[in-house]
DNA sequence: CCCTCTATTTGATCGGACCAAATTCAGCAT
DNA sequence: ATGCTGAATTTGGTCCGATCAAATAGAGGG
């Protein structure tokens, strides 16, 4: 049973004592919400007609309308402009996605990136210290593949990102845990934008696949100290060259 | 200059190659947003009514409310049902903030809190290590601190959890990044929930006390093993404590 | 059975209208 | 002049009906 649960959007601060009255969209909404979690409207399939869905909940098309774009905010809906949209229901990937405008303006200001940049660092380095601590065979098995398929990547400019990219996604796999996998995607779909305008060569690919093997051998040494000192090197050096490259405002610290 | 940046709200996955007609709203959408960063419209003033702003765009009353819903989701505005909207710049904490509905559904899952909670111990695990190795002084004074405080709340049911997250608080402080505090801020939002229904006791507080007398020893004396085990010690057993009060399937972690 | 062309459905947008709450402001009391 | 009260006006929330263009379903031909 819910109870008032208002708030058609992300917004509440309810400050005042009193609950406003809710806008009448909050109604649908909710029972909208509530037919995609129970599973009675089936993801991936489309919502109804919006002139059926004014019928069912005996609204105007404007609230049906309101509800939709609430919900496609929420991320329980995906709406291509002039489709019907999808039931979807958002998993941390998708969560962390939605955000992504936000985080991109949080970019722009000063430091924006090297907060967002350590905050990496920060993390990947308690996952090196734990890949060293308990990684699995198989986790360091496929370690070293993703390590092998770097270093044929290395005269390829346009893949050896990628493949960069897929090393470090494994650490991230480690935990087992679906946030982390989130938070990863995050980081590429986030920092990439500010990264691909940077200058590629064989060379530049050389030195970071020689510190993903350092990183590699750390771990398969069962060496936490080593790994996360191999990680911070590899990714310090990694930001320097950016910074030595084009170096903007925005890249200062902003504490 | 804007190029097309279609896509009003989270999600655009433009699969295909053509980019779909974008809905008039956008436009208005990309308007505001830019008299929003830009600062033509003041942070934490007033949007002009509808009716204004129907006019300066050219725009039907619809469109400019679908584009006002769009900006509230996102964080740029904050409206309350028949107030004005105001204009906001949403920081990394009210990015978090936006998701918490989505994160809720996803808390309910199998394992979904135990996912949000590993995280947390990973991530703090990470921090008291990096407290005990670079902790300014005033860092270690404001944690003392922090403690003492949390040792004198022992006996105030209500008040301990607060000067418990504080002592926690201090640790996501201590990198002196942003985006740290905000992670800190979507853990109390989207776990204490969870966590608030666990029944409370003098004895239970003590030992946490304990547990974070320990780990302020350990950043004290530089020893970031040391810090790590406590912390791990720390969270492992408040998980474990909430497990046996109340051991719904929900706990179980989904990999 | 598959492809094409037409008829219908449906999402997007518009314009207008009404209501109730919020805001403004004039007028009155102190 | 200052502050308070209530009426007048503004404004957000909601509903209605209509139009348009794109999407979809269905009919007809190969």
């Amino acid at each position: 049973m819910k109870q008032i649960e208002n708030s058609a959007d992300s917004n509440s601060a309810d400050s005042s004592g009193v609950t406003a009255r809710p806008r009448a969209a909050d109604a649908v909404i909710a029972a909208l919400e509530e037919r995609i979690v129970s599973g009675k409207l089936p993801v991936d399939s489309p919502l109804p007609a919006e002139r059926d869905l004014m019928q069912q909940f005996h609204a105007s098309r404007t609230v049906v309308r309101e509800a939709i774009a609430a919900l496609a905010n929420r991320g329980l809906l995906e709406c291509k402009p002039r489709f019907r949209p999808i039931v979807r229901k958002p998993d941390y990937t998708a969560a962390l996605q939605a955000i992504g405008g936000t985080v991109g303006h949080l970019l722009d200001e000063r430091g924006g990136v090297k907060n967002l940049y350590d905050s990496r660092v920060f993390l990947e380095r308690a996952l090196v210290r734990e890949a060293a601590r308990a990684a699995r065979r198989e986790d360091v098995l496929e370690l070293r593949e993703a390590l092998a398929v770097n270093e044929a990547a290395v005269s390829d400019l346009d893949e050896f990102y990628a493949t960069d990219v897929a090393f470090h996604g494994v650490l991230y796999r480690v935990p087992r845990n679906p946030i982390f996998l989130a938070v990863q995607q995050a980081y590429i779909d986030w920092l990439s934008p500010h990264w691909e305008k940077m200058p590629r060569s064989k060379e530049r690919n050389l030195v970071n696949y020689k510190s993903h093997e350092r990183i590699f051998l750390a771990i398969e040494d069962r060496d936490p100290d080593a790994a996360e000192q191999a990680l911070i090197s590899h990714l310090n050096a990694a930001w320097e060259y950016v910074r030595a490259t084009f170096d903007h405002g925005d890249l200062e610290r902003q504490p």
